[in-house]
DNA sequence: ACTCTTTTTTAGGTCAATCTAAAAATTTAT
DNA sequence: ATAAATTTTTAGATTGACCTAAAAAAGAGT
């Protein structure tokens, strides 16, 4: 029951999203990085969160979640994406601005408001960049998908989400017109430089490059 | 442009509670009691607020709010008030779950969020309480009210907020049938205790006791 | 295997926000 | 008006979260 730091409550979020995408053993120039801080004030931390058994750590090892820190780090996660939800569907944010102020309310406590939101939201189960929302049990769900780079001429698919989350990305694809949820059908792949020239409804033509490509989710299309 | 800390954030909020409710030097020990911490942490607390110039500090002669910490300390309660109907209005927690929950969301630093929730939100005047939200500009709007209490027989007015928030004082109103904006008339007053016998609509007699009738505030009959 | 580089940790320091104990200023009461 | 009580401030510590500089461990290259 005892409460955690908002710093505290960074590090696991980030020690797990650095665990999803990678190494299973999370470094301290990793989290260093990922933090803005030097290894040394990681080091630190490591073993304040390993006295609180959030964190399996051995010295010159790296660092990985105990069952108590990913069941933290997820319930971070899940506030955070649905007060994304929140900040786009309710207060109108574009998706290119939420992600800082969710930074702030992920942190508040309390239990009850995160379980009123999600109803109040409608049960959402992805984010405005259509990342999954951990449900309250702290499973994440998982959308079978792909990046839109692999597709095949011809194929079809659904915008699914994006792994590139800047500002700059998701304003590119605003202006490009992709947005979420939309079927995109790739006429023809460059061989020399990998762009797309893909069909999206109604049958509007736009060209994606590779850099657009490899960093757009997509799966199956929707009923 | 300079940020604050939470803390710093609390101290001239309840500075200014305090002076609002009393004396326009508010005391080293009187903060202490609200921020539940010692009068030497408030001593420190005090030559830091004086130091960003958010308060006017002289040795043993108590605190008073800058124009900026008076800006300030309108713009948390502002969003504080906000937050409490977002909580109340939109995710349907009642009046006396909501204090502690907006004391951490109050502290969310965007401008943008706050004007956003605001048209969310209806630009509503007051909060589930009855208290006033200032506005944009550092307006603390005030509306003509008197306690209950001080209501001569006979005489009608609109419930309009309340001066004690505990829990307790108000699930004993919601027991009652006492919710803001209903109208009362005082149909008889004890002269032994000062309890009120009051009807409100459709025609129910209540009777209220004197702790009761002096911590609920009433205004004119709306339209 | 030994050296060189990189990574990580240790040692020691700072700052904000708290604390306790003791000193100083102010207020109250006789 | 002076002593007693109260309030406030100072002095010195502690804790969390950071820092720099230096030492130690791990990993790479020949």
């Amino acid at each position: 029951m005892s409460t955690h730091s908002f710093t505290e409550e960074n590090y696991l979020k980030l020690i797990y999203a650095l665990a999803s995408r990678g190494a299973d053993e999370v470094s301290t120039n990793a989290l260093a990085e990922v933090t803005a801080t030097r290894a040394a004030s990681v080091t630190d931390m490591l073993k304040r969160l390993a006295d609180k058994e959030l964190i399996h750590y051995r010295k010159y090892q790296g660092v990985r979640l105990t069952d108590e820190g990913e069941r933290l780090a997820l319930k971070i996660i899940r506030r955070h994406r649905l007060w994304e939800v929140f900040l786009v569907d309710k207060l109108g944010f574009g998706w290119d601005q939420v992600h800082e102020i969710a930074e702030e309310m992920e942190h508040i406590r309390s239990d009850e408001l995160v379980e009123r939101l999600d109803s109040f939201l409608g049960n959402p189960q992805f984010d405005p960049h259509g990342d999954p929302i951990p449900t309250t049990a702290g499973q994440m769900p998982t959308a079978p998908s792909q990046i839109l780079a692999d597709l095949l001429p011809a194929q079809t698919a659904c915008l699914s989400g994006v792994l590139d989350h800047s500002a700059a990305f998701l304003q590119h694809l605003d202006r490009s017109g992709l947005v979420l949820g939309c079927t995109v059908n790739v006429s023809e792949i460059s061989p020399f430089d990998r762009s797309m020239r893909v069909i999206i409804p109604p049958g509007q033509t736009l060209f994606v490059s590779y850099d657009v490509a490899r960093n757009l989710l997509v799966g199956p299309l929707k009923a």
